[in-house]
DNA sequence: GCGACTTTGTGAAGGCGCGCACAAGCGACC
DNA sequence: GGTCGCTTGTGCGCGCCTTCACAAAGTCGC
């Protein structure tokens, strides 16, 4: 279960620095836009269109527009968007107007990638450590990381004031990780074992399986090759028409 | 755009070996289900009833009952599921009652994590290749796979039958890689570089975007925060309250 | 300054998914 | 064989999300 802040209160706040709930979907977006919009700012396009946008994007106009409206109206009728303001308008509404401390539970294949990952510093993450249990793995550095005993991880959470941890352990050891993370005072997860994990009430946990992804790709493929052996059926044979 | 296969046709369809729609939300969660019903079965628990499955999920049991009957009424009035029935049912449903073979372009930090990773045959997937353009990487073993050269691609996809390819390349080459991958007759995609990519009509794209997922939790934690600093300014000061 | 054109912002409608609540069905026990 | 208790399967209302469509609001050219 998502944790949602109720916030009743949240309804007519101050006019600006708008408080009110953006929709989950509209979150998720969010990113994507801001992505495209700094690729647009490193091309020198200073203005964009809904439509613009919403091609680079592969969603429906309308929808950029009520995402982007969430945040206020920051639009020029009849020009559109000021890319620059818009990508500092979504910086702020993500919290990404400044750095947020991560800790990396597992040093194994995934933490690894993961600390090495230039993406995510790109993007205000810092990598303020990476933990494993395995004597082999620890004191090892791993993409410009130290890797550290999982007991210093209070230590360590507490001194850079981290807020988010990523579990890159087996399954069968996430629950522990999600379990010491929160003692340690993280308060939000991102989890990628194959497991659900139980966690108090007020802390989030963001799933992300990757078996899953390719379980999901392999229901639609599946339904592709019957919908085609059925047409195979119908059309006496033939082959399967093309990608229309 | 997500390509939905356009099936007006299946409304009223041959009783047994049901091709109903499922939905959306319904395929992403029978994944989870089969995980956790194929550890209940190593536990030796052959029957569930709606209410524990949706426990071990966290998810509402009303939502496990309705999902399950989208494949056909499986369970039994006053006692539950037949635990090994309904992962046979879900296997089939998902298409896992065969193996799919998958192919991976890039061989970088994130490509050689995802190719040596058991979790992928375990469920059905057989890596059939691992690609990149840079002789460096060629010819290296990684996660007990060679790694080939691109221009290899069309040829081990056409053999092997590959439906199922991953893009593991940088944002640049990502492009590069879809229109290979798709050239070459694969069908579905999984992208983790950070961009949308375009494919034609009847080729589906599911992307993976890790940094989107800390963004959308640095989104939540920051409401939390203000959440938070708005209490403390009500209350006069005092602790945030705790996980209640 | 005015008219034509462009693009935003949003009201409203439709669709989808969630979860409640309950009838229907099954087993167990007497 | 009947009753009782338990669990499934699902109809229904509700709320969220998407999309259409259009008035409002701005720019540009003259
Ligand atoms: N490798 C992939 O591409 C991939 C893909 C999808 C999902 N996953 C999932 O990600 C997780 C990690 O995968 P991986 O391939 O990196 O595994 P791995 O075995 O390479 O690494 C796991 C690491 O966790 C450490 N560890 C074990 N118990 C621990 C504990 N209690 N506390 C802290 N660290 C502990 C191990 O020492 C090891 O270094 C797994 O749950 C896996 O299912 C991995
Ligand atoms: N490493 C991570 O943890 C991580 C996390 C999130 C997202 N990603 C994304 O995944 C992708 C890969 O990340 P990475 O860390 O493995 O990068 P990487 O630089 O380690 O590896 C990229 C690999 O792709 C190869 N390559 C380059 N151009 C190619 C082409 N045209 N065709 C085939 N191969 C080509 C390179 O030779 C290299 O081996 C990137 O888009 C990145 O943004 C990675």
């Amino acid at each position: 279960m998502k944790a949602r802040t109720s916030d009743l209160s949240c309804k007519a706040m101050s006019p600006h620095r708008s408080r009110r709930r953006i929709p989950d979907a509209t979150v998720a977006r969010l990113p994507i836009y801001l992505q495209l919009l700094i690729e647009q700012l490193e091309n020198e396009v200073a203005n964009i269109s809904s439509d613009e946008l919403a091609a680079l994007a592969a969603v429906n106009a309308a929808k950029v527009r009520k995402d982007l409206s969430y945040m206020g109206s920051y639009g020029t009728r009849g020009v559109g968007y000021d890319v620059e303001y818009l990508v500092y308008q979504i910086r702020r509404e993500l919290g990404l107007d400044h750095e947020w401390s991560v800790v990396i539970v597992g040093a194994g294949h995934l933490g690894q990638a993961l600390s090495g990952y230039g993406g995510f510093s790109e993007r205000g993450y810092s990598i303020e450590g990476v933990f494993d249990i395995d004597d082999k793995k620890i004191d090892v550095a791993v993409g410009g990381v130290r890797v550290r005993h999982l007991d210093e991880l209070p230590q360590v959470v507490a001194q850079r004031s981290v807020s988010i941890g990523v579990i890159a352990t087996p399954a069968s050891a996430a629950q522990d990780a999600a379990d010491r993370l929160v003692k340690s005072g993280v308060t939000s997860i991102l989890n990628f074992a194959p497991v659900v994990v139980n966690v108090p009430f007020g802390i989030s946990v963001r799933r992300v399986d990757l078996s899953v992804e390719l379980q999901i790709i392999s229901y639609h493929e599946q339904r592709r090759l019957t919908a085609a052996a059925q047409l195979r059926a119908v059309n006496g044979d033939g082959s399967i028409n093309a990608t229309a």
